[in-house]
DNA sequence: TGTTTTTCTTGACTTTAGTCAAGTGTTTCT
DNA sequence: AGAAACACTTGACTAAAGTCAAGAAAAACA
Protein backbone atom coordinates (compact mmCIF):
# COMPACT_ATOMS: atom_id res chain seq x y z
CA UNK A 1 0.00 0.00 0.00
CA UNK A 2 3.04 2.29 0.49
CA UNK A 3 3.34 2.77 -3.85
CA UNK A 4 -0.48 4.34 -3.42
CA UNK A 5 -0.18 7.72 -4.41
CA UNK A 6 -3.27 8.56 -2.20
CA UNK A 7 -2.08 6.49 1.01
CA UNK A 8 -0.29 9.31 2.76
CA UNK A 9 -2.52 12.31 1.11
CA UNK A 10 -5.57 10.10 3.29
CA UNK A 11 -3.74 8.84 6.31
CA UNK A 12 -2.35 12.61 7.25
CA UNK A 13 -5.70 14.09 6.79
CA UNK A 14 -6.67 13.53 10.34
CA UNK A 15 -3.33 13.52 11.98
CA UNK A 16 -0.09 13.02 11.06
CA UNK A 17 1.68 9.73 12.14
CA UNK A 18 5.50 9.54 11.96
CA UNK A 19 6.64 8.21 8.87
CA UNK A 20 7.48 4.79 10.78
CA UNK A 21 4.45 4.45 11.94
CA UNK A 22 2.79 5.20 8.90
CA UNK A 23 5.19 2.53 6.96
CA UNK A 24 4.00 0.10 9.54
CA UNK A 25 -0.06 0.56 9.56
CA UNK A 26 0.29 -0.02 5.52
CA UNK A 27 2.03 -3.40 5.77
CA UNK A 28 -0.91 -4.68 7.40
CA UNK A 29 -2.76 -4.19 3.67
CA UNK A 30 -2.88 -6.62 0.87
CA UNK A 31 -3.38 -5.25 -2.54
CA UNK A 32 -7.05 -6.67 -4.49
CA UNK A 33 -9.32 -5.74 -7.06
CA UNK A 34 -12.97 -5.75 -6.99
CA UNK A 35 -15.39 -5.30 -9.43
CA UNK A 36 -18.33 -3.05 -10.31
CA UNK A 37 -21.71 -4.39 -8.89
CA UNK A 38 -19.94 -6.77 -6.51
CA UNK A 39 -20.87 -6.42 -2.31
CA UNK A 40 -17.57 -5.64 0.00
CA UNK A 41 -19.92 -6.24 3.07
CA UNK A 42 -23.03 -8.17 2.97
CA UNK A 43 -26.25 -6.94 4.64
CA UNK A 44 -27.34 -9.40 8.00
CA UNK A 45 -22.99 -10.98 7.34
CA UNK A 46 -20.02 -9.81 9.57
CA UNK A 47 -16.91 -7.97 8.84
CA UNK A 48 -13.58 -8.57 10.09
CA UNK A 49 -11.63 -6.37 7.45
CA UNK A 50 -10.47 -3.01 7.34
CA UNK A 51 -10.73 -1.48 3.40
CA UNK A 52 -8.34 1.38 1.93
CA UNK A 53 -10.42 2.36 -1.38
CA UNK A 54 -7.93 3.53 -3.42
CA UNK A 55 -9.89 4.26 -6.72
CA UNK A 56 -13.99 4.34 -7.54
CA UNK A 57 -17.21 4.62 -5.04
CA UNK A 58 -19.63 2.78 -3.27
CA UNK A 59 -23.15 2.91 -1.91
CA UNK A 60 -24.46 1.53 1.34
CA UNK A 61 -27.93 0.19 1.00
CA UNK A 62 -30.68 -1.88 3.15
CA UNK A 63 -32.75 -4.12 1.38
CA UNK A 64 -36.50 -3.65 2.55
CA UNK A 65 -39.46 -6.16 1.36
CA UNK A 66 -39.89 -4.57 -2.15
CA UNK A 67 -36.33 -2.32 -2.87
CA UNK A 68 -33.49 -1.33 -2.22
CA UNK A 69 -32.73 2.03 -0.38
CA UNK A 70 -29.54 3.58 -1.01
CA UNK A 71 -28.45 5.21 2.76
CA UNK A 72 -24.79 6.45 2.60
CA UNK A 73 -22.40 6.84 0.09
CA UNK A 74 -18.39 6.20 -0.21
CA UNK A 75 -16.12 8.04 -2.41
CA UNK A 76 -12.23 7.00 -2.93
CA UNK A 77 -9.50 7.78 -1.84
CA UNK A 78 -10.85 7.14 1.52
CA UNK A 79 -10.69 4.17 4.68
CA UNK A 80 -13.97 1.95 5.03
CA UNK A 81 -15.65 -0.71 6.75
CA UNK A 82 -18.62 -1.26 8.78
CA UNK A 83 -17.79 -0.14 11.98
CA UNK A 84 -21.18 -0.63 13.41
CA UNK A 85 -20.98 -4.21 12.54
CA UNK A 86 -17.59 -4.29 13.80
CA UNK A 87 -17.48 -2.49 16.88
CA UNK A 88 -20.92 -4.02 18.59
CA UNK A 89 -20.09 -7.57 17.01
CA UNK A 90 -23.59 -7.48 15.23
CA UNK A 91 -24.54 -8.11 11.86
CA UNK A 92 -24.06 -5.42 8.96
CA UNK A 93 -27.05 -3.67 8.89
CA UNK A 94 -26.23 -2.14 5.60
CA UNK A 95 -24.88 -3.98 2.09
CA UNK A 96 -22.19 -2.09 0.56
CA UNK A 97 -21.79 -2.61 -3.32
CA UNK A 98 -19.06 -0.98 -5.73
CA UNK A 99 -20.06 1.41 -7.76
CA UNK A 100 -17.33 1.04 -10.30
CA UNK A 101 -14.43 -1.51 -10.70
CA UNK A 102 -11.41 -0.66 -8.33
CA UNK A 103 -8.25 -1.29 -6.86
CA UNK A 104 -8.73 -1.70 -2.78
CA UNK A 105 -6.52 -2.53 0.03
CA UNK A 106 -7.86 -4.93 2.87
CA UNK A 107 -6.55 -5.60 6.39
CA UNK A 108 -7.61 -8.05 9.07
CA UNK A 109 -9.69 -5.21 11.85
CA UNK A 110 -7.98 -7.39 14.77
CA UNK A 111 -4.39 -5.95 13.43
CA UNK A 112 -5.57 -2.87 12.88
CA UNK A 113 -7.46 -2.67 16.32
CA UNK A 114 -4.02 -3.76 18.08
CA UNK A 115 -2.14 -1.49 16.04
CA UNK A 116 -4.23 1.33 16.73
CA UNK A 117 -3.93 0.58 20.11
CA UNK A 118 -0.27 -0.40 20.54
CA UNK A 119 1.00 3.54 20.98
CA UNK A 120 -0.88 6.65 21.92
CA UNK A 121 -0.27 8.53 19.03
CA UNK A 122 -1.88 5.74 16.91
CA UNK A 123 -4.59 6.00 18.94
CA UNK A 124 -4.71 9.96 18.34
CA UNK A 125 -5.11 9.25 14.58
CA UNK A 126 -7.86 6.61 15.31
CA UNK A 127 -9.53 8.77 17.61
CA UNK A 128 -9.26 12.01 15.38
CA UNK A 129 -10.90 9.89 12.60
CA UNK A 130 -13.53 8.75 14.73
CA UNK A 131 -14.41 12.15 15.86
CA UNK A 132 -14.39 13.28 12.76
CA UNK A 133 -16.76 10.20 11.27
CA UNK A 134 -19.13 11.19 14.32
CA UNK A 135 -19.71 15.13 13.30
CA UNK A 136 -20.18 13.76 9.77
CA UNK A 137 -23.02 11.37 11.23
CA UNK A 138 -25.04 14.05 13.40
CA UNK A 139 -24.61 16.78 11.29
CA UNK A 140 -26.80 14.70 8.75
CA UNK A 141 -29.80 13.84 11.28
CA UNK A 142 -29.85 17.55 12.48
CA UNK A 143 -30.30 18.11 8.57
CA UNK A 144 -33.26 15.06 8.33
CA UNK A 145 -35.16 16.63 11.36
CA UNK A 146 -34.42 20.14 10.67
CA UNK A 147 -34.38 20.40 6.96
CA UNK A 148 -36.58 20.33 4.15
CA UNK A 149 -35.71 17.59 1.03
CA UNK A 150 -34.68 20.83 -0.99
CA UNK A 151 -32.85 21.94 1.62
CA UNK A 152 -30.97 18.84 2.19
CA UNK A 153 -30.29 18.23 -1.19
CA UNK A 154 -28.57 22.28 -1.86
CA UNK A 155 -26.61 20.76 1.50
CA UNK A 156 -25.39 18.22 0.02
CA UNK A 157 -24.59 19.76 -3.66
CA UNK A 158 -22.39 21.84 -1.36
CA UNK A 159 -20.68 19.58 1.10
CA UNK A 160 -19.92 16.77 -1.10
CA UNK A 161 -20.66 18.01 -5.21
CA UNK A 162 -19.07 14.52 -6.42
CA UNK A 163 -22.31 12.97 -5.17
CA UNK A 164 -24.67 14.94 -7.21
CA UNK A 165 -22.00 14.79 -10.07
CA UNK A 166 -21.51 11.17 -10.17
CA UNK A 167 -24.39 9.08 -8.72
CA UNK A 168 -27.71 8.43 -10.16
CA UNK A 169 -30.61 10.24 -9.28
CA UNK A 170 -32.40 7.19 -7.59
CA UNK A 171 -29.67 6.51 -5.26
CA UNK A 172 -28.85 10.13 -4.50
CA UNK A 173 -33.23 11.00 -3.93
CA UNK A 174 -33.38 7.62 -1.23
CA UNK A 175 -30.05 8.97 0.55
CA UNK A 176 -31.80 12.49 1.49
CA UNK A 177 -34.96 10.54 2.38
CA UNK A 178 -37.26 11.10 -0.52
CA UNK A 179 -38.27 9.24 -3.62
CA UNK A 180 -36.82 9.30 -6.96
CA UNK A 181 -39.57 10.93 -8.32
CA UNK A 182 -39.76 13.62 -5.63
CA UNK A 183 -35.99 14.36 -6.68
CA UNK A 184 -36.37 14.63 -9.76
CA UNK A 185 -39.19 17.36 -9.45
CA UNK A 186 -36.85 19.04 -6.62
CA UNK A 187 -34.19 19.66 -9.67
CA UNK A 188 -37.22 20.10 -11.86
CA UNK A 189 -38.31 23.46 -9.92
CA UNK A 190 -34.72 24.72 -8.89
CA UNK A 191 -33.65 24.72 -12.72
CA UNK A 192 -36.82 26.87 -13.63
CA UNK A 193 -35.91 29.48 -10.56
CA UNK B 1 -16.69 12.49 41.48
CA UNK B 2 -15.67 9.10 43.16
CA UNK B 3 -18.38 9.46 45.56
CA UNK B 4 -20.89 9.00 43.01
CA UNK B 5 -22.68 6.27 43.19
CA UNK B 6 -23.14 6.38 39.14
CA UNK B 7 -19.23 7.05 38.30
CA UNK B 8 -18.33 3.51 38.01
CA UNK B 9 -21.19 1.74 36.84
CA UNK B 10 -20.95 4.49 33.79
CA UNK B 11 -17.18 4.24 33.46
CA UNK B 12 -17.23 0.36 33.39
CA UNK B 13 -19.84 0.43 30.72
CA UNK B 14 -17.54 0.91 27.67
CA UNK B 15 -14.63 -1.06 28.79
CA UNK B 16 -13.07 -1.54 32.17
CA UNK B 17 -9.88 0.39 33.21
CA UNK B 18 -8.08 -0.30 36.21
CA UNK B 19 -8.99 1.47 39.37
CA UNK B 20 -6.01 3.69 39.74
CA UNK B 21 -6.67 4.67 36.60
CA UNK B 22 -10.15 5.53 37.36
CA UNK B 23 -9.74 7.21 40.09
CA UNK B 24 -6.64 9.54 38.18
CA UNK B 25 -9.71 10.38 35.72
CA UNK B 26 -12.71 11.32 38.59
CA UNK B 27 -9.96 13.79 40.08
CA UNK B 28 -10.17 15.77 36.64
CA UNK B 29 -13.87 16.37 37.70
CA UNK B 30 -14.93 19.01 39.96
CA UNK B 31 -18.75 19.05 41.26
CA UNK B 32 -21.42 21.37 40.59
CA UNK B 33 -25.13 21.65 40.53
CA UNK B 34 -27.46 23.12 37.51
CA UNK B 35 -30.95 24.53 37.14
CA UNK B 36 -33.72 23.35 35.11
CA UNK B 37 -34.49 25.35 31.56
CA UNK B 38 -30.84 26.74 31.90
CA UNK B 39 -28.59 26.11 28.74
CA UNK B 40 -25.40 23.95 29.59
CA UNK B 41 -24.32 24.81 25.58
CA UNK B 42 -25.04 27.35 23.59
CA UNK B 43 -25.64 26.99 19.73
CA UNK B 44 -23.10 28.75 18.47
CA UNK B 45 -20.61 29.50 21.22
CA UNK B 46 -17.72 27.26 21.93
CA UNK B 47 -17.36 24.20 24.73
CA UNK B 48 -14.79 23.43 26.33
CA UNK B 49 -15.79 20.85 29.21
CA UNK B 50 -16.37 17.30 29.06
CA UNK B 51 -19.75 16.84 31.53
CA UNK B 52 -20.73 14.15 33.99
CA UNK B 53 -24.62 14.34 34.26
CA UNK B 54 -25.46 12.34 37.59
CA UNK B 55 -29.18 12.90 37.45
CA UNK B 56 -31.95 14.47 35.53
CA UNK B 57 -31.76 14.86 31.40
CA UNK B 58 -31.60 17.34 28.92
CA UNK B 59 -32.38 17.91 25.11
CA UNK B 60 -30.61 19.27 22.43
CA UNK B 61 -32.37 21.75 20.10
CA UNK B 62 -31.52 24.07 16.70
CA UNK B 63 -32.68 27.32 16.58
CA UNK B 64 -34.81 28.29 13.27
CA UNK B 65 -36.04 31.42 12.57
CA UNK B 66 -39.47 30.85 13.93
CA UNK B 67 -38.87 27.64 16.54
CA UNK B 68 -36.65 25.70 18.43
CA UNK B 69 -36.43 22.21 17.12
CA UNK B 70 -35.41 19.15 19.60
CA UNK B 71 -32.74 17.08 17.99
CA UNK B 72 -31.27 15.42 20.46
CA UNK B 73 -31.90 13.65 24.43
CA UNK B 74 -29.35 13.18 27.20
CA UNK B 75 -29.98 10.66 30.15
CA UNK B 76 -28.01 10.64 33.09
CA UNK B 77 -26.25 8.66 34.18
CA UNK B 78 -24.15 9.69 30.89
CA UNK B 79 -20.94 11.52 30.17
CA UNK B 80 -21.47 14.08 27.68
CA UNK B 81 -20.23 17.27 25.70
CA UNK B 82 -20.67 18.96 22.01
CA UNK B 83 -18.23 16.20 20.60
CA UNK B 84 -18.69 18.24 17.17
CA UNK B 85 -17.64 21.37 18.12
CA UNK B 86 -14.84 20.14 20.55
CA UNK B 87 -13.58 18.16 17.82
CA UNK B 88 -14.02 20.32 14.67
CA UNK B 89 -13.46 23.04 16.35
CA UNK B 90 -16.60 24.70 15.20
CA UNK B 91 -19.34 26.79 17.20
CA UNK B 92 -21.83 24.42 18.67
CA UNK B 93 -24.96 23.56 16.06
CA UNK B 94 -27.12 22.99 19.18
CA UNK B 95 -27.98 24.21 22.89
CA UNK B 96 -28.45 21.69 25.36
CA UNK B 97 -30.72 22.36 27.96
CA UNK B 98 -31.29 21.21 31.37
CA UNK B 99 -34.99 19.46 31.89
CA UNK B 100 -34.38 19.20 35.47
CA UNK B 101 -32.48 20.53 38.60
CA UNK B 102 -29.37 18.17 38.15
CA UNK B 103 -25.76 17.72 39.60
CA UNK B 104 -23.47 17.90 37.37
CA UNK B 105 -19.52 17.21 37.38
CA UNK B 106 -17.24 18.83 34.66
CA UNK B 107 -13.92 18.71 33.63
CA UNK B 108 -11.89 20.73 31.06
CA UNK B 109 -12.11 18.53 27.88
CA UNK B 110 -8.01 19.65 27.21
CA UNK B 111 -7.33 17.42 30.30
CA UNK B 112 -9.00 14.45 29.64
CA UNK B 113 -7.83 14.32 25.84
CA UNK B 114 -4.24 14.19 27.85
CA UNK B 115 -5.79 11.49 29.78
CA UNK B 116 -7.34 9.62 27.21
CA UNK B 117 -4.24 9.83 24.97
CA UNK B 118 -1.88 8.99 27.99
CA UNK B 119 -2.12 5.43 27.99
CA UNK B 120 -2.98 2.97 25.84
CA UNK B 121 -5.91 1.09 27.98
CA UNK B 122 -7.41 5.09 28.12
CA UNK B 123 -7.40 5.54 24.79
CA UNK B 124 -9.44 1.98 24.01
CA UNK B 125 -11.88 3.36 26.35
CA UNK B 126 -12.52 6.79 25.04
CA UNK B 127 -12.00 4.63 21.31
CA UNK B 128 -15.33 2.38 22.76
CA UNK B 129 -17.03 5.19 23.59
CA UNK B 130 -16.97 6.69 20.19
CA UNK B 131 -17.61 3.32 18.05
CA UNK B 132 -20.97 3.28 20.38
CA UNK B 133 -21.56 6.97 19.98
CA UNK B 134 -21.12 6.33 16.19
CA UNK B 135 -23.53 3.15 16.16
CA UNK B 136 -25.60 5.31 17.73
CA UNK B 137 -25.93 8.11 15.01
CA UNK B 138 -25.60 5.64 12.24
CA UNK B 139 -28.68 3.40 13.42
CA UNK B 140 -30.62 6.85 13.67
CA UNK B 141 -29.74 7.79 10.30
CA UNK B 142 -30.96 4.66 8.46
CA UNK B 143 -33.78 4.99 10.57
CA UNK B 144 -35.13 8.29 9.57
CA UNK B 145 -34.19 7.43 5.42
CA UNK B 146 -35.88 4.15 5.70
CA UNK B 147 -38.96 4.10 8.53
CA UNK B 148 -41.93 5.81 8.26
CA UNK B 149 -42.42 7.82 11.62
CA UNK B 150 -44.63 5.35 12.89
CA UNK B 151 -41.96 2.68 12.76
CA UNK B 152 -39.07 5.38 13.88
CA UNK B 153 -41.73 6.20 17.20
CA UNK B 154 -42.14 2.54 17.88
CA UNK B 155 -38.27 1.49 17.78
CA UNK B 156 -37.89 4.50 20.07
CA UNK B 157 -40.42 2.90 23.10
CA UNK B 158 -38.48 0.12 22.05
CA UNK B 159 -34.98 1.47 22.56
CA UNK B 160 -35.15 4.13 24.85
CA UNK B 161 -38.69 4.34 26.59
CA UNK B 162 -37.47 6.45 29.26
CA UNK B 163 -37.97 9.44 26.53
CA UNK B 164 -40.97 8.48 26.19
CA UNK B 165 -42.17 8.18 29.12
CA UNK B 166 -40.45 11.22 30.86
CA UNK B 167 -40.31 13.74 27.90
CA UNK B 168 -43.43 16.01 26.91
CA UNK B 169 -44.55 15.19 22.91
CA UNK B 170 -43.98 17.86 21.71
CA UNK B 171 -39.91 17.12 22.11
CA UNK B 172 -40.23 13.66 20.99
CA UNK B 173 -41.98 14.72 18.02
CA UNK B 174 -39.29 16.73 16.42
CA UNK B 175 -36.90 14.38 17.52
CA UNK B 176 -38.94 11.95 15.34
CA UNK B 177 -38.55 14.62 12.67
CA UNK B 178 -42.29 14.91 12.72
CA UNK B 179 -45.30 17.84 13.78
CA UNK B 180 -46.62 17.64 17.37
CA UNK B 181 -49.89 17.16 15.59
CA UNK B 182 -48.77 14.43 13.89
CA UNK B 183 -47.03 12.34 17.10
CA UNK B 184 -50.68 13.06 18.64
CA UNK B 185 -52.52 11.57 15.99
CA UNK B 186 -49.84 8.27 15.36
CA UNK B 187 -50.28 7.80 19.25
CA UNK B 188 -54.60 7.80 18.63
CA UNK B 189 -54.17 5.41 15.99
CA UNK B 190 -51.97 2.82 17.95
CA UNK B 191 -54.40 2.90 20.97
CA UNK B 192 -57.23 2.51 18.88
CA UNK B 193 -55.95 -0.34 17.45
C1' DT C 1 -56.23 24.99 46.42
C1' DG C 2 -57.22 27.69 42.84
C1' DT C 3 -55.20 30.28 39.10
C1' DT C 4 -52.22 30.68 35.38
C1' DT C 5 -49.49 28.82 31.99
C1' DT C 6 -48.16 25.31 29.16
C1' DT C 7 -49.02 21.21 26.67
C1' DC C 8 -51.92 18.10 24.25
C1' DT C 9 -55.83 16.80 21.27
C1' DT C 10 -58.92 17.32 17.64
C1' DG C 11 -61.15 19.03 13.39
C1' DA C 12 -61.06 21.36 8.96
C1' DC C 13 -58.24 22.50 5.49
C1' DT C 14 -53.77 23.05 2.74
C1' DT C 15 -49.53 21.59 1.21
C1' DT C 16 -46.25 18.24 0.25
C1' DA C 17 -44.65 13.94 -0.94
C1' DG C 18 -45.78 9.21 -2.55
C1' DT C 19 -47.73 5.99 -6.02
C1' DC C 20 -48.67 4.30 -10.44
C1' DA C 21 -48.09 4.30 -15.16
C1' DA C 22 -46.60 5.74 -19.59
C1' DG C 23 -43.25 7.58 -22.38
C1' DT C 24 -38.55 9.33 -23.24
C1' DG C 25 -33.78 9.26 -22.78
C1' DT C 26 -29.34 6.92 -21.67
C1' DT C 27 -26.19 3.16 -20.93
C1' DT C 28 -24.53 -1.11 -21.67
C1' DC C 29 -23.42 -5.06 -24.07
C1' DT C 30 -22.85 -8.05 -27.83
C1' DA D 1 -25.15 -0.40 -34.78
C1' DG D 2 -28.93 -2.36 -32.67
C1' DA D 3 -31.24 -4.56 -28.85
C1' DA D 4 -31.98 -4.77 -24.23
C1' DA D 5 -31.76 -3.01 -19.84
C1' DC D 6 -31.85 0.71 -16.97
C1' DA D 7 -32.67 5.46 -15.46
C1' DC D 8 -35.17 9.68 -15.65
C1' DT D 9 -39.25 12.72 -16.39
C1' DT D 10 -43.90 13.84 -16.36
C1' DG D 11 -48.90 13.75 -15.40
C1' DA D 12 -52.91 12.35 -12.81
C1' DC D 13 -54.19 10.79 -8.68
C1' DT D 14 -53.79 9.28 -3.64
C1' DA D 15 -52.00 9.39 0.79
C1' DA D 16 -49.56 11.52 4.36
C1' DA D 17 -48.04 15.16 6.95
C1' DG D 18 -48.25 20.19 7.94
C1' DT D 19 -50.87 24.35 9.38
C1' DC D 20 -54.11 26.89 11.90
C1' DA D 21 -57.29 27.44 15.46
C1' DA D 22 -60.09 26.23 19.35
C1' DG D 23 -60.87 23.79 23.33
C1' DA D 24 -59.51 20.20 26.92
C1' DA D 25 -56.14 18.49 29.95
C1' DA D 26 -52.23 18.70 32.70
C1' DA D 27 -48.54 20.89 35.09
C1' DA D 28 -46.54 24.71 37.50
C1' DC D 29 -46.81 28.10 40.75
C1' DA D 30 -48.22 31.32 44.04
Amino acid sequence: MLDSPFFRPVMDYYYVLPEEEKQEFAKLFQEGFIRKKELLIKQGEYTDQLFFLESGHLRGFKNTENQEITVSFVFAPVFFTDLVSLSQKTPAELSFQMLEDSKIYSASFKDVDSFMSSKPENSRYYIRFLENLNAFYLKRVISMVCDTPEERYLKLMKDRPKVIEKLPLQYIAHYLGVTPETLSRIRRRLKDC
